[in-house]
Order: C-alpha cells, then structure tokens, then sequence
DNA sequence: CCCCTTATGTGCGTTAGCGTACAGAGTTTG
DNA sequence: CAAACTCTGTACGCTAACGCACATAAGGGG
C-alpha cells in the first residue's frame, strides 16, 4: 500500500503536493457510505468521485442472468469513478460499497477541471488507474487458476488491508457473490481457515486472527497486485 | 468496431485529426510482427508502442507455475504500451503477437510528448484505456461464469473482427494458452463446432465459415465488449 | 416468549474441466 | 524416403465446484 495507513486519509490525495491539495479541500465533502449501496450502476453517468476512507468499495461485473464478479476493490489507497476522467463518461460496471465507513466525495466535473490541469493530480489518476489495471488483470488469471479456498484468502487480504481493524463485517452469501461462486462454497473454504484458526467469524462478522498464515495460503496474485500498488503508488515514483 | 475495418490503417490513429497525425506520420515506422514475438516481458521497459493494422497482439497474464491466461486482445483498433502513457512504464503482463502482420511502431518517447500535449491524442488514448479496463473486466467475469466452448466463440470472434480475412493462423495449443485452458479442451470445443460447420479446420489453420453460428453461441460478454468500444471509439465521440 | 427472518452447515448427485496417456495423421528434416 | 516432430483426436479416472434440498442456529420484533 501506498503509504503507512491513514484512515482518516485517503492515500492517493495524500500523494499531492500541498498546493494542489489544497485548491481540492474547499470541494471535497466527507459522506458516509452504507453497506450495499451503490455508487454508479452500469451505464449511469456518475455525479461525483469517491475517495474512500475506511470504507470499502467494490467493483462489480454483473451478468444477465444475475450473477456476478468483483473485478477490483477500491479503499483509501484510490478513487472510485475512473471512467469521469478517462473520458468515458460511464462504465458497464456496477460500485458497491463492500464495507460501511467514510468518503470524501468530489463533483466530477471539479475532477475533470483539475484532471485537465495536466498537472499532479493528472499524473497521480492515471498511475492509479494504472494499478486497477492490473488488479483486474491479476482478478482474471485468478478465476481461472485458482480455487476457492485460495482466491477466499485474496479477498480476506485485499479487504483488511483496507480497513483500520481485524473485522469484516460481510455475510458469506455476499463473499460468494463477489468472488462470483456458491455460497456453499465460501462456507466450506471459510470453515477450513476457522479450523486452521486464521479466522473466526459469526453471522456476519469475519475476524482476521492469524494474518501471516492467510498469507501463507494466498496464491500470488494478492502479492503481484500489492507489489504493483506499491511501485505506481508511492512518494517517490509519483510526484 | 470504431470504423468500418481498413486494415491499411490503425482505427485508432484514424479518429485523430489531419493535423495531429500529420505531426505523427513522420515517426511511425511500419513493421512485421511475427507469430508468438513478444512485444513487452512482464516488468520489462518498453520502447516503443504499437499500432496493429492487420496483426493482432495478445495481453498476457503469466503466472509463476507457466500458466497463461489471456486478458485483452488488441487489433487495428488499439494500441499495445498504454502503461507508457499510463505513467507506470511497465506492466506485469506480456504482450505477444497472437497473429502476425504489420503495425505501426511509435518511440515510447515521442508517444509520451504527443500525450503530454494534452489534446485530441490524449483524450483518444485515454478512451481507448477505458476499453481495455472493459475488455479486461469482461474476461475476468467469462473465465469465472461460462464454459469452454462459449469463450473459444468468443476468441474467434474477437480474431476475426481485427483480421482482413475469415482464416486464423493459430495452433490449439496456443487457443489453450489463451483462455487458459488444457489443449483438449479446446479440441473437444472446435470439434464440435467444426461438427456444426461452423468453423473448418486443420492443423493450425482455422477458418470461420458461419459467423453469425458463431455469434449465436458466444456469450454475452462479446456484444457487451464490443458495444463498450463502439461507444468510446467512434468518431461523434471522441473529437 | 415465540415466530420469523437471516446466516451457516451439510449432504447428496451431477458435471465441467483437469491430468495423463497414447494413437493417428500430417509436416518437416536429414 | 525414413525418421522426427507437430498437431489433433480420444479415452479414463479424478476433483472442484455446481445445483438443490434441508437442517441447524442465531438474532430481532411483536
């Protein structure tokens, strides 16, 4: 991650240089955003950027008949609502907030205004949407390779990485539709880790009690993902 | 598809106007691509970036064990090294001609100053990022929901919409490396679409004989693709 | 307290795709 | 022309994940 975490922070503003941060702070309004609630549906032109706290936002790709991916996860390290600035305007993609907490919240045009500044904040979006990139490339090679149990220790990993505590709070039914299998599977592979003693977790709340083991079990992917966050995200490559 | 296909020229360099291809034209210098030349190693800088005009460059994920999986396609209608533009210089993927021909090759320098000029060249490649991030999502969510013969329709489709002709050059093995598959798999779904006559075949030569077969046997995940560039890559759009 | 909803556990049979092995057919090479 | 190699076809057991059907358990609200 980009830098020693800061929830009361977003990572990727917090790589601006002062000034440009400071032309942004007057417009960034801090909202809560609940569980499940989404912040653009696919094809919906979006009003506004989100720069997640300790929230957590997730990417979904959702099919016709219903069923579902998560093709990338947004927390304090990034922005959700890329396609404003890469020129799209919108995306097929759905933005759910995975985890309640707090945002900061931009007008998108205010976005684009400093986006076309072609300046930092420039340089900062596209080195960010860069890492999405390959965050979805590396979600991809991973459902094809990888089983449950491994890609259930991705998820655990990408999701505390983003959140100040140990604790999930998320319903295995929602885990199956973001890693895009059953629930019964996800009940399965969230049993072994409990027996192994890596989680525990109760109606909807999953704690992290053994962080070095999930990382044990994890496939690469979790690692090739951070190392690339890490190298297109920090102090010195960026600004 | 952004314009109707001409495979003497890259779509996307065709969206600019007259006059900033007319600054490029000079530093684009034609090449031959052959059959499994890599354009880009995982990590590796690149010096140049390439435009396809009726050569088709596959985007590869690699993971440590060898195995592949293909996340995007790019033909005439792309560009291969937006992690150049993007800021990042490198990516951890590969990139590897799929079928040999020529491209237009720019120097990543002089690519670099074209965007940094901040007009129509920039806005372009940046749309066109978006139809990568499209592209990408899209076969993350095919590799996890729909079976073998679906996504090899859907491979075809995707080859022969950036080649001039109905014949693919291209082994089963190497279909397999693609979508990340066995090499019997794949086999076993030519075959049964060679039974439909839809396609013929033989001994790494494919010609598609019903396209529209083809089409009613893909996934959705082809239309939803290839209406996402339509949408970001057509002339009204972009200038 | 009891009902109702929600979350998790479990146990089937089914299936798609895997790993492996090998056979035949076509192509290249010496 | 024969040998070596490449490409495709086929078969068989195995496994992970699926779809479905319930069972159990833990809150929450009246």
């Amino acid at each position: 991650m980009p830098v020693p975490c800061d929830f009361q922070q977003n990572a990727l503003l917090g790589l601006l240089p002062e000034e440009e941060l400071n032309r942004l702070l007057p417009d960034l309004e801090r909202v809560t955003l609940t569980l499940g609630q989404s912040l653009s549906e696919s094809g919906q032109h979006m009003n506004h950027v989100y720069f997640p706290l300790d929230s957590i936002v997730s990417l979904l790709c959702v099919m016709e008949n219903g069923a579902s991916t998560e093709i990338a996860v947004v927390g304090y390290e990034g922005v959700v609502g890329v396609s404003l600035f890469m020129g799209g305007e919108t995306t097929p993609s759905r933005a759910i907030v995975q985890s309640a907490g707090q945002a900061l919240r931009l007008k998108g045009q205010l976005l684009k205004n400093e986006f076309y500044r072609a300046g930092p904040m420039q340089r900062l979006l596209l080195r960010y949407t860069q890492a999405l990139l390959t965050q979805m490339a590396q979600t991809a090679v991973c459902n094809r390779h990888h089983n449950v149990d491994q890609q259930l220790c991705r998820w655990l990993l990408l999701s505390i990485d983003r959140l100040p505590g140990n604790e999930l709070i998320m319903t295995q039914e929602l885990i199956a539709n973001m890693l895009g299998v059953r629930r019964e599977g996800v009940t399965e592979s969230a049993g072994k880790l409990q027996k192994a003693g890596l989680i525990s977790y109760n109606r909807g709340r999953i704690n992290v009690i053994d962080r070095p083991g999930l990382e044990a079990r994890v496939c690469e992917c979790y690692a090739v993902v951070k190392e690339e966050y890490d190298r297109l995200l920090n102090h010195n490559n960026v600004m």
